[in-house]
DNA sequence: TTTTAACTTGCGAATCACTTGCAAATTACG
DNA sequence: CGTAATTTGCAAGTGATTCGCAAGTTAAAA
């Protein structure tokens, strides 16, 4: 583990929410030029330590967005209004591919799941 | 509805899978800009006629799919071998996301879902 | 420890999927 | 018709990500 790749793996730990290459760009600008983030990123993925997804929001766009990787994946929701994301919690849909799975034959490696609307905090404000 | 707008909307309806934008832009190279594809498929899911999915896949990148909108929302997997999509039928998760919603108190307006993997046909390939 | 091979990084250019500005072409409608 | 509103093509622009390549580091062999 090179140093570069030590720090957006720290980075996207200490994040309690997924944190995009853009972010992580942002955060590294002085230390990491942006190739060097996006090499880090498909190494830590490739070696099975981060997972990612591809969101688009009005506000930043088309984005992947990186969680470490564990055992027992989670799924997030995405505020429309804040952009920040909320654990929806651990998987709950394994019974529901496997069931999809089955039905039509399938060998399923994996899945995404998100949701998007307004968080309890941006209803308030309204 | 122009012209460009209703083949559009022909060539998606009559496809029985999701349709890329630049899968669009081929087929109708020789009659629109893809300019005017793009335009047409915002102009048919601000009007609600369609719904779209952005998935990446290792043969044709990150590209945003397009199906006919109806009532009843349905979901897809997709073979990372052939690059065709299986329809997984009908939306089963709307419990589940109602009770994520309710768990968090969160105004979940959409939600995203496909699995990927091997089809059949490409598993027997093998 | 020097030698050499392997890997990593920065920088700049390139890709790719869109998006936008603008003038010309169509269409809508009084 | 006659004019206003909308749509399209073309060319240029964006923004995220990728790639080539030479320079910098690290690792392994001798
Ligand atoms: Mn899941
Ligand atoms: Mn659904
Ligand atoms: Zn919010
Ligand atoms: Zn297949």
């Amino acid at each position: 583990m090179t140093k570069a790749r030590t720090h957006v793996l720290e980075a996207i730990t200490q994040a309690k929410e997924p944190v995009s290459a853009r972010q992580l760009c942002e955060k590294f600008q002085s230390d990491y030029d942006p190739a060097t983030i996006y090499r880090a990123l498909h190494y830590l993925e490739g070696k099975d330590r981060l997972d990612s997804f591809i969101l688009h929001c009005s506000e930043h766009g088309t984005e992947r967005y990186y969680v470490l990787r564990s055992n027992e994946h989670r799924h997030w929701f995405h505020c429309e209004r804040c952009h920040r994301f909320t654990d929806l919690g651990l998987c709950r849909f394994d019974d529901l591919v496997a069931q999809m799975s089955a039905e039509k034959g399938l060998a399923i490696t994996s899945h995404t799941f998100y949701a998007t609307g307004i968080c309890p905090e941006c209803r308030q404000k309204i």
